[in-house]
DNA sequence: TCCGTGATGTGAACGCTGCTCACATTATGG
DNA sequence: CCATAATGTGAGCAGCGTTCACATCACGGA
């Protein structure tokens, strides 16, 4: 590395271009959106020339790509949050179901509340994605092998059950964000109890 | 109409060059999805010049938001027709049940056959949509009002129910559509199976 | 201490895009 | 039959992503 950290840029050489480049790229996306960003508009207000930014990524989409990642890593802690802030009482096994619900209505809140976020995390992208930690996908399926395991959920189901809860936050998430009227948040609130409530009530019993 | 139906075209006025454009926008769209369509290369094809194009749309995004209409109405009528295949036998309860079933089904179907269609079809657009018909959101709400009005599903649930059961069809579409594996459609099938059985059940029962 | 090397940034250029505008053409209604 | 409005043309503008030859500069070895 040439500039320690803390070391001031010279003129020429900026020193960090890398990281201001994803930071003031996530800054476009989250403000207006990824079919928003332009690397020329960028290099710009970041005062550097177009062609600098090739030599950190090598075309706009793997830009995009680490932007994307960085919004699912973010969706991801979210998730684990919420989880966490499920109380350790009662049962194993309502603990495991509260904690499965805690991750939904985290799910359908993060895309409420950054929907520019969401729409990001899920943009097609041609660039394959390096590994991302923490994973949305893995928590929600250790929330559901927890309820497999603790006996609430028939273990028959550990393999469709988590497809099934990501298919509906995901679903109704992508609803929500794309209706763009902006409707009470208690709505969508109101709405997302009902639908995970439902999922989760399906889920546990096992179908006949 | 300058142009009776049928009439040959001059070389100099198409005639039909609107009907033109959207046909081979469709078809672009549908081979290499909506954002590979470029008005350039539309009206190349057509063999027209790129400025005739603003004869007839205003922007690029009025021609992709008639794609976009049209692709909808698809799903839509992929809908009717699942929903008329439904046996007219058991009671009015089951049947509103198996068609509701069969509309989820049918919507799950459309997304993983036409994958490109889904996704043009609910592309984020700035033009606003104008009436389309027949309409896929009315279609299921018209389902499971038929379920709330045979008593199967509890009335109460009347207004949440579509957007529940919207949102775990539509997640699992989208889901399926954004991994672009292309992993057996037999399993796509069984979970869509065990979604919508998921789902339809768990909306049947009234929440304690 | 100096110097070579490779990492990093520059500026000009290419081909593409959506879009606009003055102009050409032609079908239609009075 | 002609004025008018609808439709298509061609040139051009600004912006985009991307490339390439070249400039600059930090760092490690001699």
């Amino acid at each position: 590395m040439w500039h320690t950290d803390g070391m001031a840029a010279s003129s020429y050489h900026h020193g960090h271009l890398k990281v201001a480049l994803i930071e003031a790229a996530e800054q476009v996306v989250l403000e207006q959106g990824v079919g928003a960003l332009a690397l020329r508009d960028l290099a710009r207000s970041i005062g550097v020339s177009p062609s600098a930014v090739y030599r950190h990524f090598p075309s706009r989409e793997h830009l995009v790509s680490a932007v994307a990642q960085r919004a699912r890593e973010q969706l991801a802690e979210s998730l684990l949050a919420a989880r966490g802030t499920v109380p350790n009482t009662g049962t194993k096994a309502s603990r495991a179901t509260r904690r499965l619900s805690a991750i939904g209505h985290a799910y359908v809140r993060f895309a409420v509340e950054n929907p520019r976020a969401f729409e990001a995390a899920f943009t097609p992208c041609d660039v394959p994605p390096v590994d991302e930690h923490p994973n949305a996908w893995e928590v929600l399926v250790e929330a559901v092998d927890e309820m497999a395991a603790t006996g609430v959920m028939p273990k028959s189901r550990r393999d469709e059950a988590p497809l099934i809860a990501w298919a509906g936050v995901h679903g109704l998430s992508t609803i929500i964000t794309a209706s763009s009227r902006p409707s009470q948040p208690g709505l969508h609130q109101s709405t997302a109890d009902h639908m995970i409530d439902t999922v989760v009530d399906g889920i546990i019993r096992a179908l006949r």
